[in-house]
This record gives C-alpha cells, sequence and structure tokens, in this order.
DNA sequence: ATAAATTTTTAGTTTTGTCTAAATTTTTAT
DNA sequence: ATAAAAATTTAGACAAAACTAAAAATTTAT
C-alpha cells in the first residue's frame, strides 16, 4: 500500500465511525485537502484491491481487509505517539504531525517491538484508545463534558479536538488527562460552565466543554 | 526534499567518499538499482536545487548544501539503528531496511530529541560514525583485519559490508564490536589468516577479513 | 590514430496522484 | 412535481520519477 492509499483509508476510517451508513466523498476530500475528484479516483483503485465498498454517488464503506489495514494504521499513529510523549519527552500538542509520518513505517516487527516497550499502552496521549496487535481496542463509556451532571465529580479521559491551538489552551488552564472536574453552575443562556478543576474555579464555553472527555 | 532526492544524495555521498573527483552515473545507477538514464534526469534536477555539481558526462560531486544534507540524512539512519538496536533489541542484522524508512522522517527536532535520548552515541550499531547536531563525526583510525600486524593485539571496531549475510556469519562466529582479535599465521598462498578470538582459533578467509575494521 | 567498447545523455513513454472544467446524478426547496 | 442547488463523476491535463531505445560522448584497445 503506498501512503497515499494508507491516508485515505484512516481518513475513511475517522470518518465511518461517525457515518456508518457510507462516507461521502466530499468529508473524504475536506479531511485530506484535495479535490472531490481526486477522491473519486482513490475510490476507485481502493475498490479494486478489496479495501472499500465503492458505488457511484452512494458513498463509501470499509471491507473487512479496509477496517484492518485502517486500524493497524492508527494503532502505529498512537503507539508513535505515545512514544514521542513518554520517551522523548514531546509535548502532547506537538506529536500528531510527526506521528502522521511515522505511521506509514512499514515493519510489523517494529511496530509490535514498540507496542512492548512502551509496555502495551492502551491510550495515546489524547485519550484516544490503541488498538492492540489483534485490532481490539479498550471501551470507554465517556461523556463530553457538556453533557454532564451538575456537582458531579468526572476525569478528564480524553479530548475530542487534538488541534493544537486546543491543547495549549488546556496546557494554559493547567488540564490534562486525569484531571478532575465538578461542574458547579450552568448558565441557560449559552451553556457556559462554571467549573472547579484542581480546586480551582474557572469559566468553560460550551465550545469548549463539547470537546473534553469526561468519565 | 523528495525522499527520492534524499536516496540519491546519500547515495553519491557515500561514493564520493571513495571517488572525491567526481561520481559515476552507473555508479549511483548500480547503488539505487535503477537506470542510468533516470540519474542523469535526477542529477538535473538536483544540480537545479544547488546540492550538487554536475557536468555532462563528467560525473557529480556535492555541493556544501548536498554535503551538508547527506550528513543529515545518515545521522538519522544511523541513530535510528542506535535506537532499534538499543531500545528495541533488533539484532544488528535486522535493522538497515528499517532505517532506510526512518531516515526519511521530516522533523530536525524528533532527530534531536531521540539523539539525546540515546545519550549523543558516537557510533552506530556497526561501528560507523554519528555525525552530532553539526555534522561533526568522530574520526577513528581503523585497520582491515587483513591489513595488520602478526601476533599483535585488536579490537573489533566495525565491519565494512554490513549485509545481513555477512553480520550473521560474524554472529555464528561470537564475533561483534570489541572482539579482540589476534592474527597468529598469514597462509601466503590464498591470504586465509589463523585468528584468535574471544581466545579460541577459526580461520579467517581473506573475504571476511577484507571486511572486518580493527584497531 | 582509428576503431571498438563503454558510459552517459536524450527522446519519448508509463504510472501515480493530483488538478480544472464540464457533465451527470442526487438532494433540497418551492 | 419541477427547478435549483449541491454533490459526485468523467474527461483531459500535468508533474514526478521511473523506464526503453537510440544517439552522442568518452574511454580503451589495436
Ligand atoms: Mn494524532
Ligand atoms: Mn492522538
Ligand atoms: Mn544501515
Ligand atoms: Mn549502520
Amino acid at each position: 500500500m503506498t501512503i497515499s492509499e494508507e491516508n485515505y483509508l484512516k481518513v475513511i476510517y475517522h470518518l465511518s465511525l461517525v457515518s456508518p451508513k457510507g462516507v461521502n466523498t466530499n468529508a473524504i476530500a475536506g479531511m485530506l485537502d484535495t479535490k472531490a475528484s481526486s477522491v473519486t479516483d482513490m475510490l476507485k483503485k481502493l475498490s479494486e484491491k478489496d479495501l472499500v465498498a465503492y458505488q457511484k454517488y452512494q458513498g463509501v464503506t470499509l471491507t473487512e481487509n479496509g477496517f484492518r489495514s485502517a486500524k493497524m494504521i492508527v494503532r502505529k499513529h498512537r503507539l508513535w505517539e505515545v512514544f514521542l510523549v513518554e520517551k522523548l519527552g514531546f509535548a502532547w500538542d506537538e506529536v500528531h504531525d510527526i506521528a502522521e509520518e511515522l505511521e506509514h513505517i512499514k515493519s510489523e516487527t517494529l511496530i509490535n517491538k514498540l507496542d512492548e516497550y512502551l509496555d502495551f499502552p492502551a491510550f495515546d496521549p489524547h485519550g484516544d484508545p490503541i488498538p492492540d496487535v489483534n485490532g481490539v481496542m479498550k471501551k470507554v463509556n465517556k461523556l463530553l463534558l457538556s453533557e454532564v451532571e451538575i456537582n458531579k465529580e468526572y476525569q478528564c479521559v480524553g479530548v475530542k479536538d487534538s488541534s493544537s491551538e486546543f491543547l495549549k489552551y488546556l496546557d494554559k488552564q493547567k488540564i490534562a488527562l486525569g484531571s478532575t472536574f465538578v461542574v458547579k453552575e450552568k448558565e441557560s443562556f449559552d451553556d457556559t460552565l462554571l467549573v472547579e478543576v484542581n480546586s480551582k474555579q474557572i469559566t468553560i464555553s460550551n465550545k469548549i466543554a463539547n470537546n473534553l472527555y469526561v468519565q
């Protein structure tokens, strides 16, 4: 598989978690920063290789083959992110782009040895689950901070948006995976939250609360 | 720089250590397993980018730019090899092909953090020197085992051929970097050596002796 | 010095992945 | 139900990096 094919496969995987019925050409183009016509070309090729099920105008889904391959790319991406943070001391907002390159390194042995070296982590630095050697991931019952009960205690277990801007905002607010949240008040007008984090009270907009996973 | 350009640059670097006057098109084609005509095309492109000095029919040399870039690729290759052997537990004959891919990962920060994580190694698992962040390498006065004095003690410090076959042969003979050699006899007919390694005597062909560096 | 052999370059194709512009199909709105 | 809008596909083109075959330059041998 080429790097380009792998990138398409991974994007289709991520999008099909949200739209399992079938992923749109335009959605793929948007994620890959390319044109719809290029996507159509690639879908035909992936279809030839039995990695996706593609019907003109009807969107695309992953085949069993494609699903397995996509999960292995995600596995590599997330294991490399753990390596970069845990071993090399990168911040969690710095690792995504490097992992985008590292995820295309071919060796199976490499990734399995890396997995072992990292002690078989179940989650990446952003709280996303890492498929094991058989593609199995830990399932977590997580909620968005925006959906949470008042005056109950929650732990931060992940971020939905893992853009550098958002992660840096969290750093500034001293919010990290494991931080404890108690929502004290919810402003009904704009859904702004008054939240106790690390025994300090801060105000959190609805947009922020919609991108923080808690448990 | 594309992966292909980087591969050409690295090959030109290695070849120019042997023929500093200028590297032949055919030699490059041989190393990259490609055709001479493809090499010519690429030389024109690298020349455009001021990475090589190229004159039709006259061979090619690296410019200052090209030399610096090539050394940084070699740096990445060798640091990744150290990582694979030291941290992930790969054998020294298993790492070259994986490092061929890893050497093309773009981030400067990554390689400098890796360097630090590995404690700034000066040599890779095959005894080859690793350029530091400024491109400077430790210079070693090494000899081939075939050129050595009789009954004097030497340490193995590197291999010239680092093919898997040769390295596996060395494993079988329990020869590794650091092994102590004393040449007891040299057969004048075919230059076969009788060598004491690890207090055992073994016979070593001229071809083998020509691929072992000692000090 | 000339001819033969070798090396290198040029010219013309191919494949991969992209693009633009136009055509077609599907979806949405009236 | 029809028209307008949006999404998708097709057709044709391009750049990168490779190839084959032929031409040109250089080197080697007689
Ligand atoms: Mn990521
Ligand atoms: Mn991640
Ligand atoms: Mn190597
Ligand atoms: Mn090496």
